[in-house]
DNA sequence: GGCAGCAGCCTTTTT
DNA sequence: GGCTGCTGCC
């Protein structure tokens, strides 16, 4: 049968897409059309009559790639595509355990505990055990935990392991911590991967039944799968071995957290007779990206050996922006936006700033505001973890399953009902001691001698989660949502407050009504539309699950969350030693990450890339001097413009710079002319400034800073490893400053 | 029980 | 510098 969408691919997409049986490895360099490989694939499979829809399982890390490939086969195939099962790893198998949930000795209604979740648990497991939780940080535990998780460790082998006395606590607080998930009849974020790896090795027909439903199994991202992940994988595929695995370990960045950039690596030494495709020809960016890319990648030791090329022409030289603060460098770019949109036309949303950490989005944000160029950010705190979203989740939550002691925890007093912490501390322990679930406490309050008003309080409260269960049982989810949360007092509490933030968790309150809205009346969700469905996608949404173009704006992201996008215009900021590199990483293997991590920035753009740094900048509200990072050095300086240095001036279209017609302004603004921002002019290092030898700085010394000028040491101590000064300079006044970093002359 | 004020935290984070 | 969460006071 000639299939017409073939005719679209080059000569190795062809390859990996019609050799649908048998394993598989596609390496796909930035750029060569991945997405298109693993759809066409799917689609192939199909129209071969290969498979059933049904019996394709697709394996992605986030949801919005299973949702974008789904739309993608859709219109290849039409809508046999809806029969592909298709979602991140942790949603297939929180389906699979929810199936098979009684055979585990839990309810099918079991709910998802968030790290959020987990932390508090482990909180509460510590001070039932009297344990100093500055010394047993609760976030450590949590995370031993997960990457034990991970590595398929239970308590009991976990225990055979321990060595210091930390270990021997932490395996403690381990178990307690599986024991109290269970009564809560919660898995955390570990258990959706972990359990059901167990349950296919001891019930070998649940796993038989497995295996013959996902006849052909496809995962994307590859080089970021873990070890459970990548055992689940070999398990699944163990019976008709029709895997296809899809990656670019040039893009592996997530070792930080488990990812094991071997799996990818050791792929044929699982299946020696497997195919291997090299998807090499990037259609993405201009040579001069590829190319500069190619030479950053080619420094790394551990790789797969690959030629990325294009037949895409040279293009515009990367530029390098040089600027003395963090805030002339927000300045630059900004400026470098404006010029690009007048030059090339480019639209806001061509644009894509990224940076190493979350924290450096300030100053762009700033700059970005003042010059009235409108942008959004991804990442940092997502919707789903916000207060007041965790405080309505936690409703419907206790709706589906009242069992749930963090939910319990988190509402019991929310709006306030005057049930503190003594009185839920003592129910707490009564639940443990009797070994009862909070909630089996709260039925039978008046059985254990709790003071009468609380009495009352908890028994309102229990029935008025009754009555949400009924809710969420008869309506669907967006009437249950909505029925919650106006009966647990939620929106009125946030609508009469005095506090002036309430206002916008308000609005937010409504946005989670309005998903449940949209949920409910998605076509695909008939017969699928109640409140414990909704819940079930929720517990596993996060923000890079939204959509990117729908407005004209600027994206700001971290280098993380940008893998996958693509922008016509990239800048990546903050091209600094100590920050990108970051000072984190020490070991070759953490430098090679953070090489990759570049890779994956520059090869974002399609056709302007720009890197900038700042000589100084703030960080934990500290002045910090940084040499530019290593990674410039590494663009072969054929393929970078580097500018000769100029005075950077304020942009002539800048709002605050430019004096607007009184007349075409509000009257009430012209009175009011706002202060102009403070002059983001380079402050040059003087010509006779020498900086001194940071050890032979001691207390009492007089001594030039090139910005704060003349002062005196008065105090010198270790802070972290490194050297502190405290300097008391004339003009400036007292000063914290690291030797390591600031610049200081010895005068006398 | 509630709030103010302060100490300690701070890389990235698809789930 | 900014946020979170705890302590201690009323």
């Amino acid at each position: 049968m000639e299939i017409e969408f073939l005719k679209e691919l080059n000569e190795s997409q062809l390859e990996a897409v019609v050799n649908a049986e048998g394993p598989m490895m596609v390496i796909a360099g930035a750029g060569s059309g991945k997405t298109r490989v693993l759809t066409y694939r799917l689609a192939f499979t199909i129209s071969q009559g290969l498979a059933d829809p049904q019996e394709l399982l697709a394996l992605t890390f986030t949801n919005k790639a299973a949702r974008e490939m789904k739309d993608r086969i859709y219109k290849l195939v039409g809508p046999e595509a809806k029969g592909i099962v298709m979602g991140t790893f942790h949603s297939i198998f929180a389906r699979v355990l929810r199936t098979e949930a009684e055979r585990m000795g839990y309810t099918r209604n079991f709910t998802i505990y968030d790290s959020d979740d987990s932390v508090s648990l482990i909180k509460i497991l510590l001070k039932e055990q009297n344990l100093d939780d500055k010394l047993y940080k609760p976030r450590v535990i949590a995370n031993l935990i997960s990457s034990n998780k991970t590595r398929l460790i239970l308590p009991a082998k976990f225990k055979e392991f321990v060595k210091t006395d930390f270990d021997e606590k932490a395996a403690l607080i381990y178990e307690l911590y599986e024991k109290r998930l269970k009564k809560a009849n919660a898995m955390d974020f570990g258990d959706l991967l972990m359990k059901p790896l167990f349950l296919f090795h001891e019930q070998p027909d649940i796993l038989a039944k497995y295996q013959n439903r996902f006849r052909f199994i496809m995962v994307d991202e590859y080089q970021d799968t873990n070890h459970v992940q990548y055992m689940l994988c070999k398990m699944l595929a163990a019976a008709h071995e029709n895997i296809c695995v899809v990656g670019d370990d040039a893009q592996s960045i997530y070792a930080f957290r488990g990812a094991n950039i071997q799996n990818i690596l050791n792929f044929k030494k699982d299946y020696p007779e497997a195919r291997e495709v090299k998807l090499e020809q990037n259609y993405r960016s201009t040579k001069n990206i590829v190319d500069a890319a190619n030479g950053i990648i080619a420094k790394n030791k551990d790789q797969i050996k690959k030629t990325v090329f294009t037949q895409n022409e040279s293009g515009d030289l990367i530029q390098l922006l040089i600027a003395s603060s963090e805030h002339e460098e927000a300045q630059l770019v900004t400026n470098s936006i404006r010029e690009q949109r007048q030059m090339k036309t480019y639209h806001n949303r061509d644009f894509g700033i990224l940076y190493r950490t979350n924290a450096q989005s300030r100053a762009i944000e700033d700059a970005l505001r003042r010059a009235n160029i409108p942008y959004r950010i991804y990442g940092g705190l997502s919707f789903y973890q916000r207060k007041e979203i965790k405080d309505i989740v936690a409703y419907l939550r206790l709706a589906i399953n009242p069992v749930d002691e963090q939910a319990l925890l988190r509402v019991i007093n929310y709006p306030k009902r005057g049930v503190g912490k003594t009185s839920l501390n003592k129910m707490v322990v009564f639940a443990d001691e009797k070994n009862l679930s909070l909630w089996d406490v709260f039925c039978n309050i008046d059985r254990i001698g709790m003071g009468g008003r609380v009495v009352t309080v908890v028994k309102d409260f229990a029935s008025m989660i009754e009555r949400f269960a009924v809710e969420a049982k008869n309506g669907d989810a967006y009437e249950a949502a909505n029925f919650i949360a106006k009966e647990s007092g939620m929106l009125k509490s946030l609508h009469n407050s005095e506090v002036p933030e309430d206002l916008s968790r308000w609005e937010n309150v409504q946005e989670l009504l309005n998903a449940a809205k949209e949920f409910t009346e998605n076509p695909d969700h008939v017969n699928q539309d109640k409140l414990e469905h909704f819940l079930a996608e929720i517990s596993l949404f996060t923000d890079a699950d939204k959509n990117l173009d729908d407005d004209n704006v600027v994206n700001l992201m971290t280098i993380h969350s940008a893998k996958g996008l693509e922008f016509r215009s990239v800048f990546v900021v903050g091209m600094e030693e100590g920050i990108f590199p970051s000072s984190m990483a020490e070991t070759r293997l953490e430098l090679e990450e953070e090489r990759r991590l570049f890779y994956v920035a520059i090869t974002r753009a399609e056709e302007s890339l720009t890197l900038s740094c700042a000589k100084s900048r703030y960080r934990y509200g500290q002045i910090q001097y940084n040499e530019p990072s290593r990674f410039v050095d590494e663009v072969d300086a054929k393929y970078m413009h580097v500018p000769s240095r100029k005075p950077v001036a304020r942009h002539p279209l800048e709002p605050n710079a430019r004096r607007k017609p009184a007349n075409l302004r509000p009257l009430a603004e012209t009175s009011r002319p706002r202060p102009l921002a403070p002059s983001s002019a380079p402050t040059a290092l003087p010509d006779d400034f020498v900086a001194s030898d940071p050890e032979k700085i001691t207390t009492g010394m007089t001594v030039r800073h090139p910005k704060f000028g003349v002062g005196k040491v008065i105090s010198m101590e270790m802070v972290g490893g490194q050297q502190k000064a405290t300097v008391f300079f004339q003009g400036s006044g007292k000063k914290n400053l690291l030797l390591k970093y600031a610049k200081l002359m010895i005068l006398g």
